[in-house]
DNA sequence: AACGCGCCCTGTCCGC
DNA sequence: TGCGGACAGGGCGCGT
């Protein structure tokens, strides 16, 4: 799926438009997609309230309705599309809520990976605390770095996917953002030293933050709240260029597979 | 305890 | 053209 900047652009489109709107009905298609409780259950915690708010933690879409929270991970295929009341598009559609003012906000997924469910104000402090750092945050430093990586031996790109310790970097930017560090995505996370930990934290800050000014990556399936696609693939440097010429010296992109996902990588440019 | 792997699903593409 | 296998922005639960 979406990674951080895709959700983020989604969260920016929706805080946008739905603060304010009131759910006004619930419809589950696939019940299979809601976590922790039935379609009907989940109807009843939204029906009638306000949505006060909207807003990413780590890859997850966070609305508030004034206590609970409706919490959305759009998993790989994911969308979360604010649509005109009749504005018909059934396709892997897994749920709808009808909003007033003629809007309504429907989920569509194809593999359905995807979940929908809501948490308490308690529920929620325990779930947000279980989260890793926001890269994007001041609390992700050199230091942070230093001490959470001292203790792994996994490989940095697989550390970097770890939503327990750093959220919202998923295949396509860690991949991007050890190419920017110049850093060997097979290299064991204790085995950085000091400046190769601000390259991959720069690295990593600095490819998601252009890959939200640019609505982020549209690969194969993933859309914005308005069903857009992203603009960043165009400037990817590594993911998905197997073969192809570095950008920055003209060597090959090489593939490898590190717990069953892909990484792109450039040997000669990341050490 | 940390880590690696299989699995959840559907769709698409590639090689034979 | 058909068919099997690999692979696709994620994350959970299991065994070691």
């Amino acid at each position: 799926m979406p990674e951080l900047p895709e959700v983020e652009t989604i969260v920016r489109d929706l805080a946008r438009l739905l603060p304010g709107r009131t759910i006004k009905g619930v419809e589950v298609l696939r019940p299979d997609l809601i976590e922790g409780d039935t379609p009907d259950g989940f109807a009843g915690k939204l029906r009638g309230r306000k949505i006060r708010s909207v807003v990413r933690r780590a890859k997850n879409i966070v609305m508030d309705l004034g206590g609970d929270r409706l919490l959305v991970n759009l998993g790989m295929t994911g969308r979360l599309l604010v649509a005109r009341t009749g504005d018909e598009d059934a396709t892997h559609l897994g749920a709808r809520l009808a909003l007033d003012r003629g809007r309504e906000l429907r989920y569509h997924d194809v593999r359905r990976f995807g979940r929908l469910w809501t948490l308490t104000d308690g529920a929620w402090t325990a779930w947000d605390g279980e989260l890793g750092v926001e890269p994007l945050s001041d609390d992700f430093t050199v230091d942070w770095l230093r001490g959470a990586a001292a203790r792994s031996r996994v490989a940095v790109k697989t550390w970097l996917m770890d939503q327990a310790r750093v959220v919202g970097v998923g295949n396509i930017y860690a991949s991007e953002g050890l190419f920017r560090a110049g850093v060997d995505p097979r290299r064991p996370a204790d085995t950085l030293s000091e400046a190769e930990l601000a390259r991959v934290r720069d690295g990593v800050r600095q490819v998601l933050a252009e890959a939200i000014e640019h609505r982020g990556t549209t690969f194969l399936d993933y859309r914005d709240a308005r069903g857009e696609e992203g603009a960043f693939a165009a400037r990817l440097k590594v993911y998905d260029r197997e073969g192809q010429p570095c950008d920055v010296c003209g060597g090959t992109v090489q593939r490898l597979v590190q717990g069953g996902r892909s990484t792109f990588f450039c040997p000669s440019c990341q050490h």
